[in-house]
DNA sequence: CCATTTGTTCGTAATATTCTGAACATAACG
DNA sequence: CGTTATGTTCAGAATATTACGAACAAATGG
């Protein structure tokens, strides 16, 4: 039965995302929308991961929140059903977009300041590493800006990447 | 004076470091020794961040795993002092080259292998979605090899980036 | 209306993690 | 040697996170 195979992927999500910092549930949830490509309603989830109502339901609110499911509604059913993103890439910039304007412009902004105020009171700090730190955001934060505009620049820039044997 | 600046910066680091699963006391440690850009005992560690001897020691270790920081000794002195790799991408590089090693690799072994066995029992399961997952951790596997192999590639590709306004 | 279905919120129990201080090593020094 | 300086390990305390289920909407349908 392939009950296991899809057991097999929703844990490797899930663990996958513990390891960059998103809430196992909420990655399992994730997890089973994409390997299953169908709708989900709360109870059948709860159902089939074992875990609570609420659980779920938190779950779902989060990945809603991050951009990669969307409610379905199937006609007939009065219960909402959720989704994932069909497409991986554009998943993907979702979240990458989420996490820069939550996690990475906060940072940027705060280490911009510091090292403005670096400039003029330098003694006991590391001027140029900081400038150098703050170029690498820099450029972390172009990556996403692009990202954020068009996927089809990234692909582009994706395919130059040397192919590995 | 400037110490309220070294805070502000370890404290961001710490910020970013929770963010990205890294815990906030081995962050903080890093961070201090990025901003200051000198060589730390333990000592001056715990007196300057205000946290446990023992909790320093394991940071530092942590720190020594992720290729970030190296011993330093000071003549005259038989404390062990510690000081970050000077350069912030090769520090970025040390890092990636750690967390592909410790979780894309198994991921990605993972999910390959499930993507060949759902070849074969398909049903219930999005082979395609599968394989479009497995592609895009591909192209972060290649991603991070490059990086692995040469920094002057990866720069190169950076280059490429259109630069925003 | 009222019962039922569906979904959310929230207090707290369960669990996981982080941090500490004490005990333990190790090496230098007198 | 014994004493001091230095660093690590580890059990448990402190804290933070996560998950649950009960209570609470809200909306449907009889």
């Amino acid at each position: 039965m392939n009950d296991e195979l899809i057991n097999q992927f929703v844990e490797t999500w899930g663990t996958m995302g513990s390891a960059w910092g998103v809430n196992n549930s909420v990655a399992r949830v994730h997890g089973l929308l994409i390997i299953t490509d169908r709708p989900w309603c709360i109870d059948e989830i709860v159902e089939r991961l074992r875990i609570s109502k609420s659980n779920v339901s938190t779950s779902l609110k989060e990945l809603r929140s991050w951009n990669v499911i969307r409610k379905v509604f199937l006609p007939g059913d009065r219960r909402e059903f959720y989704a994932c993103e069909p497409n991986a890439w554009e998943m993907l910039f979702n979240i990458m977009r989420q996490r820069k304007k939550r996690e990475l412009d906060p940072i940027l902004a705060s280490i911009s300041l510091t090292c403005e105020q670096a400039k003029k009171a330098p003694s006991g700090i590391a001027v140029d590493r900081l400038a150098q730190m703050k170029q690498m955001l820099d450029v972390f934060d172009n990556l996403a800006t692009l990202a954020l505009k068009s996927e089809a620049q990234v692909k582009a820039l994706v395919s130059l990447l040397p192919k590995r044997k």
